[in-house]
DNA sequence: TAATTCGCATACCGCTGGTATGTGAAAGGA
DNA sequence: TCCTTTCACATACCAGCGGTATGCGAATTA
């Protein structure tokens, strides 16, 4: 799919590449509202005619960008969940790499700040439930069939320790006053471990 | 403090609070970035004079009124919270009226969506700590010196917290898919019940 | 009542996101 | 091969934005 054989496809591809490239920078760097695509254009080297070609404005080449973050970060946190054999070790290990992946400059300010702002709360949520938030809920989903967890409805505890490890990750790679990641830890594994059934360690079936 | 003797001082604060007015309901039915300064002060039925005189621009006016927004949720917050007697039920009763105030239409989107994005993750968090967050620690360290608590640090525990219940406030007053009250209410308890001292109901002391 | 203050209005500016139109090289047909 | 069409992008332009500099008149003060 990314391969193009004529000669104009193949500059067409790449312009459009370069645009998101330097808009993710640009966006991660000062932010979306800092951000004018005079100056995307430039570091681009190419002219808003280009920019209007590709994209439909400023918020459409945001949410293009969002969304090959959001990818990013899905398929971190699915590659180290999916190494993991045990079910409970996966969804821990799915948390700790959604909180590296979180925490990194390229995606922090675009994923967790600018991202509900510029595109409002219900479509950044739809973006974020169709990849990161997903794995949570799936993995959590897992455990449940397994009787592992309680037998709560699911959605709502996804949603509470997506809120919780979005807040930490904003909190992690905060540039004032970092904070402490094994404190972080300790703090969410309770509240994992609250979701496990009440019954013993193995529940009958 | 609030009275204004001089006919010149009574008007200026009039129009101050006109502007608040206008400013925080435009904010929070169309967002930060669709309204326009002249749109606020057309509202106020004043001019950018006038408005520049009373605040340094357009971020400025709308952490002034952010922080009107918080006053008023950190004070719901503590007042429901100090009508209970026991530090336990100060603590879900808090975070009832958190979800419940977070949660009203002139209150959500400005504080929890546009908030970081305007005035920064950094700057927002200290706001918000110095406001209502700020009840959930000190209630948490209540509970902590009661020795109710485990005695993990309170700050990341109260961190996850905030961050999960701000993500429940988003959901609940969700305008196309709001989430149920009694089911975000039964993910949070344990969360809460996490956050006990494993040593059974009573610890020694 | 003359001088001063100051709350606000008026007029203006550079820049932004967005649009309408032009253009030249690559692709396609004879 | 040459002509035509396509299309990726450049150029030129616009209304509206946030922000600034200045003017003004009523309330205050001396």
């Amino acid at each position: 799919m990314p391969e193009a054989t004529g000669a104009r496809a193949r500059q067409r591809e790449q312009t459009r590449r370069t645009l998101l490239r330097e808009g993710r920078r640009l966006f991660a760097a000062h932010g979306y509202a800092d951000v004018s695509l005079s100056g995307i254009v430039a570091a681009a080297r190419v002219t808003k005619g280009a920019l209007y070609h590709h994209f439909d404005g400023k918020p459409a080449l945001f949410r293009a960008v969002l969304d090959e973050v959001q990818e990013e970060v899905a398929d971190a946190v699915a590659a180290t969940a999916d190494a993991e054999p045990d079910p409970w070790d996966r969804l821990t290990a799915g948390c700790r790499a959604f909180l590296a992946a979180a925490t990194a400059p390229g995606v922090r300010r675009i994923m967790l700040v600018d991202g509900p702002a510029v595109l409002g709360w219900s479509a950044w949520r739809e973006m974020d439930e169709a990849n990161s938030a997903r794995h949570l809920a799936d993995a959590l989903a897992g455990l449940a069939a397994s009787g592992v967890l309680a037998d709560r409805p699911v959605e709502p505890a996804a949603r509470l320790l997506s809120g919780a490890m979005n807040e930490a990750a904003l909190w992690l790679a905060d540039p004032r006053a970092p904070g402490d990641p094994d404190a972080v830890w300790e703090a969410l594994e309770p509240m994992l471990e609250s979701l496990r059934a009440s019954r013993g360690p193995d529940a009958d079936r």
